[in-house]
Formats: structure tokens, C-alpha cells, sequence
RNA sequence: GCGGGCGUAGCUCAAUGGUAGAGCGUCAGCCUUCCAAGCUGAAUGUUGACGGUUCGAGUCCGUUCGCCCGCUCCA
């Protein structure tokens, strides 16, 4: 029987057996980070190089026929600020964040909507130099600005402008004001009005009007903090930058900051010319890099799904535009047969196509973006994000043509395409590639192989068992002497010898002599070992062992001298 | 960042304001011929950290750090 999975049985036994340790633990520990053990260390390299040797090494088989083009890359972690300025990293693609100064929560700009409200009894007893105004108010004025649509108001109210530039010249009010979070204004106010309503203050009419914090002067300081409810304190809409911040040089001023990158990806679209002269490759074809990325995360959350320093596998595969749909859909599909490959083979795995409105801004023209999604135990029965495969278009590489200057250098060449010469040759074609882009978090890929892999079995005395693909396994197999005496672990020894020549650079090789063989079996299952290869009394008469299959706990013998092949092709080498 | 919960050995958890413990795991030895067996022994804690109240704090109070859940965020 299997129980659910828990994410906390995960976690501990992510600890317990040396896969994933909190980052500083001896000093408490810091907020989104983590460090590898020794088996996470070697799971998450055995994803790292299974994805490089399938892209790169052995790259897939493309829907012409032939087999894709891949070449490698590992561009720095730190590059000139100037890349991220490009890549809209830095200034324009920050969402304003608007702060609140008491109960430090903070808001996207443009969701924020104030609102002031009032009875007209109040209004003009407060201020009576309105007075004169009360019977030029009408209905048609109310609705406007119930709508709210203020400058419908402002054009029905011309007549009674002192009214208007009361409203507008907000720093002067002295009646209560709402804030309200919502994505839209309409929204806004029917979230605002029963609040209204449902104050004391207000006697007699209502009016609710809304704004667009984003849109209002600084002055326009009294509108409370939609959560604290205190007035003054929010800050006006400012930047706010997910990348981390460092200096370059012991002089440590502003003009030294340069940036951990938060991607991959820039340091492929900034050395694509480079590769392009020097590496002979011909459109189409891909550049991949696998390394760290750099995000400080308002909400590091769910162990090691989203962490503040995390590991990418990205490739950015350059095609002619009119080609983007096809290599699109070709990655798309393969990119999912991978991780089903490697082992991800339920049905918390799925493909979805994203819908318009939730594309990246480089991606509103292209032919689309897709998640490989796998539902981790937090998100259940939701998905979480595994893998994107994006078209980013042009976006790029026009960006970096542009701020570099270098124009159309950074334009690729196609001699196959364009008009065709006298000659019976093509002339050839200069674009701007458009980029299909698979981009996989590495991390979160080892997180998902981790929850795949967890297994409850509460039929067997130890009921944890890691099921990773052997390809994945960090340990790739394990040999045990039956008991420690009567020449078993010298049989034992020599074994494991064999097979560290042979497969020790794919994973490890362990062997263990104390204790039951039942323990020691139960050890390798929570380490997710694939195979056990035990010698007992029987090895020194005939020269068979015994093989223990992790999953089903069965056994078969097999010759000693047979060993070393049955693992290999168990393990696909 | 807010709200709620939590923080004691490697893990899971005990301990009225009064001597910090158990199980499992780990390690050593014995035993052991196939699934966490048994026996003997050992190591492991500034009770997350700092401060306060108290004759006395794991326990009460404050601050801080970290983890979990819900908001928020995730370009």
C-alpha cells in the first residue's frame, strides 16, 4: 500500500540520508538557500549531465530528419550591467511597487486603487466655502464618478470646477479614504463600496472615487495602506529589482554595481555571435548552458522549489522566423518526452499551453509558450512549474543589436535562403534569428525526481524507498558480503573494484559489511541504490551472487563474471 | 512583508517554572547464510540566537533568525 506523499517525510529524509541540507544550518540557517549532500549533489549532477549529454553530446533527431545542432556554452555570472539593461532585467520591466512605511507590505502599483468617499452632509459641513455647489451636483456627475471615470466627472463637472480641483488637489482632504487592492478599477469599487457603506461616517449620499495610485501626484500622500489601514504612509510607486546586487572592485561606489545574473539565457543571446564565428555551426541550430541563477525572492517558499540562488539548463535554439512555429513544437514535445525519459513517467507530469494574457512581454508575438508542469506535493492537485519552452522571438537579440550598437552584426546568415543568383546559388539571407527556448530549472528538476521517486511502502520493515531512474540514481549499485567473515568481503572487495572501473564516473559504487543484510538493503533503499549485489556462501562454491531489485525487493542469481555487464545494461550503458 | 502555527540529540517527539529524556538512527564489539533480527557498550544538546522576569526558565515576556500554512510575490 502507498500512502500520500508528504512533503515533510521528503524533507526529513532529504536530511537524514544527505540530499538537501538547509544552507548555514550550524548559524540558523538563511532564508531560500540550500546546500547539496552528497547524494543530492550526485542526483542533481546526473540530471545536469543526462540533459547535456542528450542535447548536447547525442542532441535529438529534428523534424527534417536530421539530428539537431547543439553546441555548449558557460558564459559568466557576472556581466557587463549593461546585458541586463537590455534584457529589460533593469528599468522598464519592473513592475512600481508601492510600499507601506508602517506595516512594511508592499503592492504592485498599478492593483492599487484609492478611493475617497463621503456624505455630502459631511463634505459641506466641513466645508462650507462649497456650500453654494450642493445643487449643482447631478446625478449624471454621481455616476461618473461611481463608474468611476474621472474624467467623464471632471467634463460634466466644468461648471462647478472649484468642486473638481477639490477633488483632484486629494492632499487637502479631510474626509476618510479607502484603499483597495484589485486588478481592475471595477473591481476596485465593488470592493470599495461596501466598505463605504458600511462606515458610520457616511450619511446620506455616497461617492466613491477611484484611481490608479500609479497615476496620482506624489503629494497625493493621505490615501491609506490597503492592509494597516494607516494614512501617509504608503511610498509612491517605485522600482523594485529581483536581481541581486554586488560590486565589481574594492572601491564598492555606484558605479561599480553589476548584477548576479537571474538568468541564463542573456549570457547565450550575448555570445551568439561569438559562437557563430568560431564554431562553424549553420542555422538552425541551439546553444546550451547549464549553471546557477540569482533571484532575491520577495517569497522563498516550498523547500527547494523556489530558492534564491537555483541552477538552470537552458538552451536557446536560433531559427529563421518563418521556421519558429515548427522548432517550437518540436522542442515542446521533446522537451516533455525527456523528463518522462528520466523517469517522470505518472500522471503528475503534464504539457500546457500558456494563454495569451499570462506571456512574458518578449513573447506576445510569438507562436507560444508551454510549461512541462509536474504536480509537486505543495501544489497538489495544482501543477508547478518544471520547464518552460518559450518563443521569445527576436526580442533579444534586437535588444542586444540595439544597446551594443553592433546592429545588424548580430544578424544571422542563412546561405541557403534568398533569391537565387545567376550562378544557380542562393544569395543568402541576414535576419534577426527568432529563439525557441527550452529553459528547465535544474533544481526543480532534481525536486521533482525527488518527489517521483519517494515511495511509501508499508508492506516491507522499511518502507521508504527512493525509486529513481538508474540513470538518475546517485547510486548506481551496491555489494554486500552476506556476513563479514568466511572470505566474503574480500569476494566483495574485488567486485566493487570491477565495478568502480567500469561505472564509477556515472554514480557511486558503495558496498558495506556491517550489520543485517536487511538493514543494509533498507539503507540503499532510501538512497535509492538500483541494484544490490550480494555474495554469500554460495558465490565461493559456484560464482553466482545474488541481485536485489530495489523496487520490487525480489531476487535473482546471476555468475560473478556476469556482473558487471547485467549492470551496464541496466543502467542503459 | 502581513497573519497564524512551530523551533528540545542525525530523525520523530516527551519533559507542572525545580536534575534535559525516549524510540529510531549512527558508531564500536559480539552474533548472524538474504530484508531495519538479537546482545553489550558508546557518542551526540549553550533546548535556534540574544535579552528580560524569577531563588530557579526548555517552559513566562520581549527581540531576532529559521521552518511550515494562508495572503502577497514569482518580471
Amino acid at each position: 500500500m502507498t500512502d500520500a506523499k508528504s512533503m515533510e517525510d521528503l524533507v526529513s529524509l532529504c536530511k537524514r540520508r544527505g540530499f538537501v541540507y538547509p544552507a548555514s544550518e550550524i548559524y540558523g540557517g538563511l532564508n531560500g538557500f540550500w546546500d547539496y549532500g552528497p547524494l543530492g549533489t550526485q542526483l542533481k549532477n546526473n540530471l545536469r549531465d543526462a540533459w547535456w549529454q542528450d542535447n548536447v553530446l547525442c542532441p535529438p533527431t529534428g523534424p527534417d530528419g536530421e539530428p539537431v545542432q547543439i553546441v555548449g556554452l558557460d558564459s559568466s555570472i557576472i556581466q557587463n550591467p549593461k546585458v541586463w539593461e537590455a534584457s529589460g532585467h533593469v528599468g522598464g520591466f519592473n513592475d512600481p511597487m508601492i510600499d507601506c512605511r508602517e506595516c512594511k507590505s508592499r503592492f504592485r502599483a498599478d492593483q492599487v486603487f484609492g478611493g475617497a468617499a463621503w456624505s455630502t452632509d459631511l463634505l459641506f459641513k466641513k466645508h462650507p466655502e462649497l456650500e453654494p455647489l450642493r445643487n449643482e451636483v447631478s446625478e449624471a456627475q454621481l455616476r461618473a464618478l461611481v463608474q468611476p471615470d474621472f474624467e467623464e466627472f471632471k467634463r460634466l463637472s466644468a461648471n462647478i470646477q472649484p468642486l473638481v480641483d477639490f477633488i483632484e488637489r486629494g492632499s487637502r482632504l479631510d474626509f476618510p479614504l479607502v484603499s483597495v487592492v484589485a486588478s481592475n478599477a471595477e473591481e476596485a469599487v465593488a470592493v470599495a463600496q461596501p466598505l463605504v457603506a458600511a462606515s458610520k461616517q457616511f450619511r446620506g449620499l455616497q461617492l466613491t472615487c477611484v484611481h490608479s495610485l500609479e497615476d496620482w501626484p506624489d503629494d497625493w500622500a493621505p490615501c491609506p495602506c490597503p492592509n494597516c489601514l494607516r494614512s501617509g504612509t504608503l511610498t509612491s510607486p517605485r522600482p523594485f529589482n529581483l536581481m541581486f546586487r554586488t560590486f565589481i572592485g574594492a572601491t564598492a561606489t555606484e558605479d561599480d554595481i553589476a548584477y548576479l545574473r537571474p538568468e541564463t539565457a542573456q549570457g547565450i543571446f550575448i555570445n551568439f555571435k561569438n559562437v557563430m564565428d568560431t564554431s562553424r555551426v549553420k542555422m538552425p541550430f541551439g546553444i546550451a548552458q547549464v549553471g546557477k541563477s540569482f533571484r532575491n525572492e520577495v517569497t522563498p517558499r516550498n523547500f527547494i522549489f523556489r530558492s534564491r540562488e537555483f541552477e538552470q539548463m537552458e538552451m536557446e535554439f536560433f531559427c529563421h522566423p518563418d521556421e519558429a512555429r515548427k522548432w517550437f513544437e518540436f522542442w515542446r514535445d521533446q522537451r516533455m518526452g525527456w523528463w518522462k525519459s528520466i523517469g517522470l513517467t505518472g500522471s503528475d507530469l503534464q504539457l500546457r499551453q500558456h494563454d495569451s494574457d499570462e506571456l512574458s512581454h518578449y513573447a506576445k508575438e510569438g507562436v507560444g509558450t508551454a510549461d512541462v508542469e509536474y504536480r509537486y506535493p505543495f501544489t497538489s492537485p495544482d501543477f508547478g512549474e518544471l520547464e518552460g519552452i518559450a518563443h521569445r522571438t527576436d526580442f533579444d537579440m534586437r535588444q542586444h543589436a540595439e544597446h551594443s550598437g553592433l546592429k545588424d552584426k548580430l544578424k544571422a546568415f542563412d546561405p541557403s535562403r534568398g533569391e537565387i543568383a545567376k550562378n544557380g546559388q542562393p544569395k543568402g539571407e541576414r535576419f534577426f534569428p527568432h529563439v525557441i527556448e527550452p529553459a528547465a530549472g535544474l533544481t526543480r528538476g532534481v525536486l521533482a525526481v525527488l518527489c517521483e521517486a519517494y515511495t511509501r511502502d508499508d508492506e516491507r520493515a522499511s518502507p521508504e524507498i527512493m525509486k529513481f531512474h538508474p540513470r538518475l540514481a546517485p547510486t548506481k549499485a551496491a555489494v554486500f558480503p552476506l556476513v563479514n567473515k568466511d572470505g566474503m568481503p574480500e569476494v566483495a572487495s574485488k567486485l566493487v573494484a570491477e565495478l568502480r572501473a567500469k561505472f564509477g564516473r556515472f554514480g557511486m559504487i558503495e558496498t558495506d559489511a556491517k550489520q543485517s543484510i536487511g538493514k543494509r538493503y533498507a539503507r540503499m533503499d532510501e538512497a535509492g541504490c538500483p541494484f544490490c549485489f550480494t555474495i554469500d556462501g554460495e558465490t565461493l562454491s559456484d560464482q553466482t551472487v545474488t541481485v536485489r531489485d530495489r523496487d520490487t525487493a525480489g531476487q535473482e542469481r546471476i555468475s560473478l563474471e556476469r556482473v558487471a555487464e547485467y549492470l551496464g545494461q541496466k543502467l542503459g550503458l
